[in-house]
RNA sequence: GUCCUUGUAGUUCAAUGGAUAGAACGGCGGUUUCCUAAACCGUAGAUUUGGGUUCGAUUCCCAGCAGGGGCACCA
């Protein structure tokens, strides 16, 4: 006992055995889905489709598809769900701007990601609407109501109807424009490695929550004002009004959301809808959840809002009217660029081939980028220095796929030699304190997941792999393994080092980062 | 204005009410005839302020100060 404490030592044998237990479980810390295992549907990306993807989705994707891998590894099925804001406003901007400016202008013709080039043309578009702004303000025009008068503003609005009218040629650039930003999307998620099981757009979906308002309103949930627009009014719940339907019937961003809502507990048997959507919601799922359950739907209530916190940037907030975003797929191809001058300098892979090796960049730039995002708590707010963020050394997931690719290098050196280490209990030789250490941490990691899983956070993971690393490395660095001569210890050591490699593997594959048999 | 949220080394991040607040980057100083030095070791350096609860508070409560976000017929 000290200070009140109450201090075990255990004896070699106790951690031989722990070791082996973890060693020899093929899924060591996870646990399979049954049959009556509770669904969890994750919604995550949620893009809109007028530009393409940048940080804060960057965030977004990671910790989706993170949360996915964690509860799966927790015994949940999982189904992952996208529901993409393809109609509204922001893709009539682009519509009318590629109409008016846009020469014919294609992916192809400009040799651009269809992503890019419709964002072009929204950018495009707050040019001119900005300048008609200012020129109506030098009239003597308000500016409220120059924002309202400018004729671009008009113009896209009058897409706007024309597109809730079916008109036929504006569903045709509606659905071309699309169509290329789709293009755009799939090859941005596919460089950072996230999927999903079923996508849902909100042009199918406006529609249902259209209904369910009008339902409710029937029903005197909701009110109707003068100038026809739909409420809600929250004030019981200590909130406030809440507008549902446009004076002019259509549908705003919670109309849609029910709708999708709806339609998604009706595709799946639902135990628990998980919304991966930036903090600056809160109030928006806070009314969602009461709005559900008020229409009567059961799950309504325990709809969880997975609330992250923004990406910063050294100069503040990312704004797109400022042009001060992160592109994606700028990010990850200038790390990628990062990655490969590092390991040309360090001249580790010079005997791979071109393929090899950039497929090895890869691994290792998405690594960086990922466990930099993800091993931040996700409830926070966190800053991201495009100049200085993104390293290769230290806490960061190269530092740890490189502690990964040096234990196989050893892995595959005994094997070469034809080294068999037996799995069988023993503790006729004194373990260091640090052997130790690194078992304790070994056994420790189904709890890690499981409190990853119980929190939904994916840093747990990140962190509790990199303290794991770190020990390890510690005992690379002072302990030989091959060339111990003690053939028992020497065995010892690589099973320990091969169920280190293991759990890193397991725990980087619930973040999505990949490991490199060299690097 | 009102509601929510965050303040920890120079910087970016950790820390279930519990032992000496832990890392990384950056600084300074070391380690390579030895399994990958993208590594390892040493050193200096921090809880926004004031109250309260508690045997014990970075953690819980109240107030101040500072930052971020919400309160749209935007999404």
């Amino acid at each position: 006992m000290v200070k009140g404490f109450l201090n075990l030592t255990f004896s070699s044998l106790f951690w031989t055995k722990q070791l082996l237990s973890a060693s020899k479980d093929k899924s060591f810390g996870l646990t399979e889905a049954s049959e009556d295992s509770p669904l969890y549907m994750i919604e995550y990306s949620s893009p809109n489709t007028n530009k393409p993807l940048h940080l804060g989705h960057v965030r977004n994707n990671l910790l989706g598809y993170s949360l996915a891998n964690i509860l799966k590894a927790n015994g949940k099925k999982v189904v992952k769900t996208n529901i993409v804001n393809d109609r509204g406003i922001h893709i009539c901007k682009s519509m009318y701007a590629w109409r008016t400016w846009g020469e014919g202008k294609t992916p192809e013709s400009s040799n651009m990601k269809g992503d890019h080039l419709v964002g072009d043309f929204y950018v495009l578009f707050e040019k001119h609407y900005r300048q008609e702004i200012k020129e109506l303000m030098e009239n003597g025009i308000t500016e409220d109501e120059a924002k309202q008068k400018a004729p671009s503003i008009l113009e896209a609005h009058k897409l706007l109807q024309k597109w809730e009218a079916n008109d036929t040629e504006t569903r045709k650039l509606w659905s071309k424009m699309n169509k290329w930003v789709y293009d755009g999307f799939d090859q941005t998620y596919r460089e950072l490695g996230v999927d999903f099981d079923k996508i849902y757009y909100e042009s199918d979906t406006y529609l249902v929550g259209k209904e369910e308002v009008l339902k409710g309103l029937k029903e005197g949930l909701f009110y109707r004002k003068e100038d026809n627009s739909v409420w809600a009014d929250l004030t019981k719940e200590g909130l406030d009004q809440k507008i549902l339907l446009r004076s002019d019937g259509t549908s705003v961003y919670m109309t849609q959301d029910i709708g999708t809502a709806k339609l998604r507990f009706k595709d799946f048997p639902i135990d628990k809808m998980i919304y991966v959507v930036g903090n600056e919601q809160n109030y928006h799922f806070q009314v969602l959840s009461i709005l559900l359950d008020s229409l009567g739907f059961k799950w309504g209530k325990d709809l969880y809002h997975f609330s992250y916190g923004m990406v910063e940037l050294p100069n503040g907030k990312m704004k797109s009217r400022e042009g001060t975003v992160v592109d994606a797929d700028e990010l990850v191809s200038g790390m990628k660029d990062v990655a490969r001058e590092t390991s040309e300098k360090l001249g580790k892979l010079e005997d791979y081939t071109k393929e090899e090796a950039q497929k090895t960049y890869k691994i290792i730039a998405l690594g960086a980028l990922k466990y930099f995002i993800l091993k931040v708590d996700p409830k926070k707010n966190m800053l991201f220095n495009p100049e200085e963020s993104i390293d290769f050394n230290g806490n960061t997931g190269p530092f740890i796929q490189y502690t990964y690719a040096r234990i196989h290098s050893i892995l595959r050196k005994a094997k070469e030699r034809d080294i068999v280490s037996e799995k069988k209990e023993s503790d006729i030789f004194e373990m260091s304190e640090i052997e130790k250490n690194i078992i304790k941490t070994i056994s420790a990691y189904p709890q890690a997941v499981k409190e990853a899983g119980d929190s939904f956070s994916p840093a747990l993971i990140a962190n509790y792999i990199y303290s794991l690393v770190k020990e390890y490395n510690q005992f690379y660095h002072d302990c030989p393994i091959l060339s111990e001569e003690n053939k028992i210890i020497r065995d010892f050591r690589l099973i320990l080092s091969e169920t280190v490699s293991k759990i890193i593997k397991s725990g980087f594959k619930m973040l999505g980062i990949e490991v490199p048999e060299r690097m």
